[in-house]
DNA sequence: ATTCTTGCAAAGCCTTTGCAACTGC
DNA sequence: GCAGTTGCAAAGGCTTTGCAAGAAT
């Protein structure tokens, strides 16, 4: 599986994300307020607490296999299966975003974090992010006409980055030589 | 032959509303000349025939498993295998488009169809289509600045229809006596 | 005649689940 | 102590694939 490397749109390299959001909670607590907050009290263990701090150490996109081999090396151990059940659980919380590109399924902060869109390069599997608000506008109108009532939405442009762009020309020129 | 022919999206129960876009062959013309295409040349077969046939005999949607269930009830032999693999043949061709909602992929026409984009719902899980000029107009501009060189989206909004609403509402209301 | 495609069933892949032991509250 | 959670391994659901037989050109 190729892992997608992260920079924030209108920057160069090394720009790891847009600017964050205020929020008056940590994404412990807001955890914590969704389980308690269920039918059915849910509890907050201690695999939940290893994965919540991973997660959002720092902020980037990563897929379920990631995140368990980082979780091994970190010597975090919490077992796959729990995995695949708090994450559910973080994504039902708005913690989390699930993005699906192509056959891989990314894990992307919505929490503390920008609402925003990707560009995904189909060659380097680079992700860009980005935000426009004409988008956000346009899907509200769309909404409205239908009397559809909105609760989320995923934009994904597909296309080739600059750098493969331009690694791809210079194939090309070498080629003509 | 069918150049010219105007070739128009039919109704059926999943609302589809957009005007078909007039194209100057036939699915089946467009598909072999991507065969031919090819690097290694690829054969046109009985099979194939029988599948563009059915998925272009009217627009709609549908899901590897309902197409599957459909050609059986029509009698025409495909097996399961052939219908993966073609299926990712016109995806090639750009005849249809993948479209992932959740845990479901569907299939889309994507020749002698105009570009839309699609809002799902959540409860009864219909599909609605539309178009929105200002949509395409920010993804134009976002590539633009970011100099990537685009070659497809999909923007998938999630919620509840008017109906499902409805229901809902009508629910409460009749809870509450 | 050659090379590609088909059908079958087996294998793959990712994710979910049943169950006994365990743990938060 | 009760009810929810974990880990394991087994089961699921969907898709892909190896291979021998069949079909397109």
């Amino acid at each position: 599986m190729m892992t997608g490397t992260l920079i924030r749109a209108t920057q160069r390299e090394n720009s790891l994300s847009l600017p964050s959001v205020q929020v008056s909670q940590s994404p412990e607590e807001k955890f914590r307020e969704y389980l308690a907050s269920r039918p059915r009290t849910q509890r907050f263990t201690g695999q939940q607490r290893e994965l919540v701090q991973h997660i959002f150490a720092q902020h980037h996109h990563f897929t379920t296999e990631q995140l368990i081999r980082d979780l091994q090396s970190a010597n975090r151990n919490v077992s796959r299966a729990t995995v695949y059940r708090t994450l559910t659980k973080l994504v039902d919380a708005g913690l989390l975003r699930k993005l699906e590109l192509g056959s891989d399924t990314y894990y992307d902060h919505d929490y503390g974090y920008p609402q925003h869109e990707h560009l995904v390069c189909e060659r380097c599997k680079r992700l860009i992010e980005f935000q426009h608000p004409a988008i956000e506008q346009a899907i509200r109108e769309i909404c409205e006409d239908n009397q559809f009532h909105f609760s989320g939405h995923t934009l994904i442009v597909r296309g080739v980055c600059v750098e493969c762009n331009r690694a791809q020309a210079t194939k090309r020129l070498l080629d003509m030589i």
